[in-house]
DNA sequence: ACGCTGTTTGCACGCGCGTGCAACTAATTT
DNA sequence: AAATTAGTTGCACGCGCGTGCAAACAGCGT
């Protein structure tokens, strides 16, 4: 075989071998100067620096991995593409698990039924952790999962779950949907309806069914609902305009509480555009993530904001510790109040 | 070191030497049953895939692609998150490659001068490619990556770039800001200001200047122009908002060219919620790339939409190739015609 | 049954680094 | 100066798989 080389003459293939002999020194004591913690004299790790600069030395990380059983790298699986908060949160989380030392393998699982297959991929990179941020977690995938299995961890990330073999990582669902249903019921509002996202999960515990308990517990009646089969702010469109279209003004409610904000904006351009509302003098409608847009004029969301940044160093630790304890944990957010409820 | 065990008991470290002695064949016969093409009696593949089933076993990626310098991993450099395209371009580019069995490290590049530590971070996984979908690319920060080098390929996606050691695979720019021009032209536009964004790389045939220079050529006077340093709306608004402020009514502009969607969407939120001026009959508005939020009937942006499909499935064509021809591509794609302009 | 051809299977060696311990050197004590 | 100690450095072996070739095998005609 060739060596393959730079196109500046730089040999791509410079091993901790040839930076030893350049440095005169053993080819451990060249690992070593790259290991942070490492029982070396400050002197020699000057040295093989240097050599290991001029040759142009990168330590070769999938070797390190073959041999340490660790690779410092996750797959952070991803299926709802249409939800604009992803794009937040991929962002938080590759940003600080790259600050620990963490790479993130960005898996684009098509749909549920391919949560197999990105598993797998997962698997053949020797992930030392798999995190869902998603709505492919419903208890089939988790099982096929656990099948699959050769993961530490396998994390969901913003997202609750009761599985016991999974760890989560979110916001407590049902503090945040009482401190909004609250909210609502404070403002006034007394006609609500909830937007919900695909029901992937036992609803024990879900956005839905807190907003609604809470809400009967108040008043005894069950509010109403809709079930959108992802989150995706055209579907949102396409149900709150079957909901709505031929709603009997009389029964028009008054508040559209929705599961997130890809819904919630759905919902704010029908309503608005389609039927020609007003927000929020007709109906009110509120989200959940405070994704980017919600600051728009055009939505002026009220919402409620995960402490993502809180939760990714959360991760981090989790990643990094070896005990084998309960690692779930429930964050607390924020509401968010603006002129849209 | 104690055996990792998966929680059902499935043995992690399961090697295709166990798989062998399980279907009484030898360890290269077992690769050979993953190995598409490769010569192996259907009967001994069956028996080998049945016994690894059975065990579990997953051929490791990392083992593999130390033996065979070859990953079939790309890292992926992403610096601006605010763009809402980016999502768009991720979801795609994952998408198609995984189908043609390409993995993706995502790489947060925090900003331009970070990007020389994400290219150490590829390095040291020897990623077979690295491909950058953002701003990063200007001369200094190309030339870091060559010093750094041991990619094979260097690529820029949905963007151009006159360097020789990259290969660029984006819509032809000029054709599309041609295209631009002359539609702001043909609909009746005479006062025309160009909004751009950060300028990273040599202005030779980026937009902005065939915008001008293709207006020029119509009309002999060259449009105004401002420029935001980020592909980011809410610092386009600002932008938008210092230039159109304070400018007289006589003087206004009659649309506004903005170089993507990004800093379109900016620039609608303000002219229509700040200004308090009407789009298009006050002033017009165009965009850049077709992001979701496009149709919105908030934004109904005329825009120019990329064939990202396309130019993913040329992108594999490309990390699959060992030529060492000129990779350099540039698509044609369509403008899309909405109610801003 | 024999040889021929084409297919299928086996194997030595190497990819680059980690682990844990042994050996060595310099700094400190008696 | 010798002995003790702390700080540094070296090394055998293994991690799991690919490559290229040689050996074994099956299928066919005579």
């Amino acid at each position: 075989m060739t060596q393959h080389r730079g196109k500046m003459g730089l040999d791509a293939n410079v091993t901790a071998d040839d930076v030893a002999t350049a440095a005169g020194v053993s080819r451990w004591t060249v690992n070593r100067a790259f290991k942070k913690d490492a029982s070396i004299s400050p002197r020699t790790r000057d040295k093989v620096m240097q050599a290991a600069q001029t040759l142009g030395y990168v330590p070769d990380l999938r070797a390190a991995s073959l041999a340490s059983d660790r690779s410092n790298l996750v797959a952070l699986l991803v299926d709802d593409f249409a939800n604009p908060h992803k794009l937040v949160m991929m962002e938080r989380l590759t940003r600080i698990l790259r600050k620990h030392g963490w790479d993130t393998l960005l898996v684009n699982t098509l749909d549920r039924a391919d949560t197999g297959h990105a598993l797998l991929n997962a698997s053949q990179r020797r992930v030392d952790a798999v995190i869902l941020i998603g709505i492919q977690f419903d208890d089939e995938t988790l099982a096929a999962a656990q099948h699959a299995r050769r993961f530490r961890k396998l994390i969901i990330f913003a997202r609750t779950s009761q599985n016991p073999d999974t760890i989560s990582i979110a916001v407590d669902d049902v503090a945040a949907m009482t401190e909004i249903a609250d909210y609502v019921r404070a403002r006034g509002y007394r006609r609500p309806f909830f937007l919900a996202g695909p029901r992937t999960v036992s609803a024990h515990l879900s956005r839905k069914e807190t907003f609604l308990s809470r809400w009967k517990a108040h008043f005894g009646t069950e509010p109403e609902s809709a079930e959108v089969p992802a989150y995706d702010p055209i579907l949102a469109e396409k149900v709150v305009m079957e909901v709505l279209g031929n709603c009997p003004r009389s029964e028009m409610p008054d508040v559209l509480v929705c599961e997130n904000d890809a819904l919630a904006i759905g919902a704010v351009d029908v309503i608005r555009h389609k039927l020609g509302l007003r927000i929020p003098e007709d109906i009110a409608v509120t989200g959940f993530d405070d994704v980017p847009q919600c600051r728009s004029p055009n939505y002026r969301l009220t919402t409620y904001r995960q402490p993502l940044t809180e939760m990714a160093e959360y991760l981090v630790e989790v990643l990094e510790s070896s005990e084998e304890r309960d690692f779930d944990r429930a964050f607390t957010g924020c509401l968010v109040p603006r002129e849209s409820a």
